[in-house]
DNA sequence: CGATGCGTTGATAACTTTCAAATTTAGTGG
DNA sequence: CCACTAAATTTGAAAGTTATCAACGCATCG
């Protein structure tokens, strides 16, 4: 039922940058404000196969994460075994910004993912001195706030719109155009909703039935209807 | 299905204290740092009755409140006409922390309230100059998240695990011994779980003859065994 | 006393999960 | 590049859970 457990195999620590730091990748993931720039000078590249660790529930939390290439989940493993994702991260999106001394979730590379790692202790500290990085990380802290407020909305609903308002979800954060490109399994997306896969799949395939989108591959799913998703959404 | 529209029957408006706001109410309300402190000096004190407004969805967030006495919810109006309730605080929790332009919950007062009212630019400003209460917001706004994942663990249990969840819940933040007093109607309690009020009562009903709780009364629940609680709980 | 709101209980329907199997896709070694 | 194997996804049937619709009990309030 569950991902296999997966493989500890980031081969770096941080600060042995992979490559220069300075300037590194120019991907999709800049922002440009003060604290993407002080994140690029402060921070190392990293990178993480597939399916591999990034932190552990538990650890001490003093790194912050940006993505720069690939995508990230966090999770939590519950006592029943199931596994709850908390959320996807895409290029350009910061994690492990829970600010409590251990990590609550995990994280793992969905896809071979790199990112840039910052000590926490750096970035603090650097808000403190500058109120404009004080007040960029706080916004990305009130940000994630709002994000877990409509994951809530979305928890209490039906599984097609769920489903349908991930799909929207995630076509607002990496859309070419209606083709969303999902990095992530079946599984993923039904740990993320609070989902059996079969629930998933039986969904999409409505959906499809319903000329609302195409699953063009079980990864690539084109959206025809948005309306319609919106309208399934509430 | 809902509650009814709640009438607006604050009287007061902000910084027309209905009483000398120094030295205010010393209820439950202090777990006295610089920020509780901070607030009690610039704040006011207004009173909500039972089921009244204190700000609605989409209105300017220029406040931050401090129950002193009594209960509040926030919940937000779904367009199919469902009430989703996002938390309940109760004398000592800060709310209205969105830290966005605009509130993105309403909230309203579950039983006769009173609330310390701050302007949060006061707040704000403050933060910039002292560093502790600058982290002290950010702390609470932390917390706030915590408590935001522990919702969407819950979320997706079972309707057993939720209601027991939350009578965990309540007892740790409430509890006089193993006696819980709810301020808020089943209704509430179904909106927050996102439950009907039908499957709460039988879920209650059914944790009485598992031995597990006793409903005294409507709104007095007993603990009698906390670890069956806990063992549901997940 | 009758009206009203809230909570409980019962019967049935709708939805989601579970268990099982078929089908497709991806990965590996030759 | 193909064949083989393992993994992922889809589909089907049955069981389990929760919602819905309806009725009833109980307390409060005029």
């Amino acid at each position: 039922m569950l991902a296999p457990a997966p493989i500890r195999t980031s081969q770096f620590r941080p600060f042995v940058p992979t490559q220069s730091p300075t300037p590194p990748v120019r991907d999709a993931a800049d922002a440009q404000g003060p604290l993407a720039q002080s994140m690029q000078l402060m921070g190392a590249v990293m990178s993480y196969p597939r399916n591999s660790e990034i932190f552990g529930d538990n650890e001490a939390a003093d790194y912050v994460y940006k993505v720069i290439k690939g995508s990230v989940r966090t999770y939590k493993i519950l006592s029943d075994g199931r596994r709850q994702i908390g959320g996807f991260y895409l290029p350009g999106d910061v994690f492990g910004l829970q600010f409590a001394d251990a990590h609550t979730l995990s994280a793992e590379a969905v896809t071979d993912t790199k990112v840039l790692v910052v000590k926490r202790s750096a970035l603090t500290a650097l808000a403190g001195r500058d109120a404009a990085i004080g007040r960029e990380l706080f916004d990305l802290t009130s940000r994630e706030l709002r994000r877990m407020q409509d994951r809530i909305l979305l928890l209490v609903k039906s599984a097609q719109e769920r489903v349908a308002s991930f799909l929207l979800e995630m076509a607002e954060r990496a859309a070419a155009g209606n083709i969303v490109e999902l990095p992530m399994s079946r599984q993923d997306i039904a740990d993320y909703l609070g989902l059996t896969i079969e629930t998933v799949s039986r969904t999409l395939t409505g959906l499809e039935t319903a000329a609302a989108i195409e699953v063009a591959t079980s990864r690539r799913i084109v959206l025809r209807n948005r309306s319609a998703l919106n309208r399934l959404n509430g």
